[in-house]
DNA sequence: ACTCATTGTATCGCATGAGATTTAATCGTT
DNA sequence: AACGATTAAATCTCATGCGATACAATGAGT
């Protein structure tokens, strides 16, 4: 607890960058909601449907670790993409614990649908693809320290 | 529509940045739950604390201008402190569509206790001032183009 | 085989965020 | 003063996220 400029500048600190980053991401789920509205899909359901198109059939824990996100998130999230009958839920015969999920027809048509819109967020989000890599970088490293233990 | 080196690579970018700072917020929201459950308040809750404790009383709207939420989003949220006897919520008289919010003398108190918390999501980052000062603009920046029309 | 810890999902409760709509108060224009 | 437009909050509904917990299937060690 040594090195401190006085507390109240390390509180304003911190807060900006929680802030900036909590922010931030608000502003950007408003812009993806209304990108991904199009296609009938949610930021977050389009993540779990891209991870399905990136890697093909795979547990709910498989597409957790993925996301960083656990099964009290995913289950009610894949659940609602089976009733839009965009992927299909069984279990594993292997190791009947396991959740195995896959892509319906449907929901292997709606990745060509997806591109364009993914393309608006890139437009809206403004920045060359210098900075933008750089900024995903950073932003990744944060990440990692944060998960970190 | 023009300048596209390939839709795929496109969304793979547009997805890694936008997935970057949704997991990465993610991660920083468990950290702060964390840090600040020890004085009983959420992340969320605690920023709309801290903006009373930077401007004092002021309407649902400032507070919502300084954090870029609506009311629909933060009158549970400040119904749910004036439950926790930190904030009263009162008409204006001037303009009674207004509601003024205004910190209790436990609010006020609890400022100086959240100080240390703030400090422990200051280490958890663990970054240098610079580099926290620079990602923090850089996330500024993009929200403020996230934002804009 | 038996016990105990671990793993993979699911469930429950709580707290957010946001779009759409509603209500009340105020402002601007005539 | 009267009217319509605007503004400030609140309400309703939906979709997340997460901590805590429950449950069944599996694995490890005896």
């Amino acid at each position: 607890m040594a090195n401190r400029k006085g507390l109240k500048g390390e509180m304003k600190l911190e807060g900006f960058l929680c802030f900036a980053l909590y922010s931030a991401n608000n502003a950007m789920q408003r812009v993806t909601k209304a990108a991904y509205k199009n296609i009938g899909l949610t930021y977050s359901q389009y993540l779990v449907m891209a991870v399905l198109w990136e890697g093909g059939v795979q547990s709910v824990n498989d597409i957790g670790k993925k996301l960083f996100l656990e099964s009290n998130t995913l289950t009610p999230l894949i659940k609602k993409l089976e009733t839009l009958n965009l992927l299909e839920r069984n279990r594993s015969s292997k190791d009947e614990r396991k959740v195995m999920v896959s892509l319906t027809k449907e929901g292997k048509t709606l990745e060509k649908e997806s591109r364009s819109h993914a393309n608006s967020v890139v437009e809206k989000i403004g920045l060359s693809m210098k900075d933008f890599k750089e900024l995903q970088s950073k932003i990744v490293r944060l990440r990692e320290q944060l998960v970190k233990d």
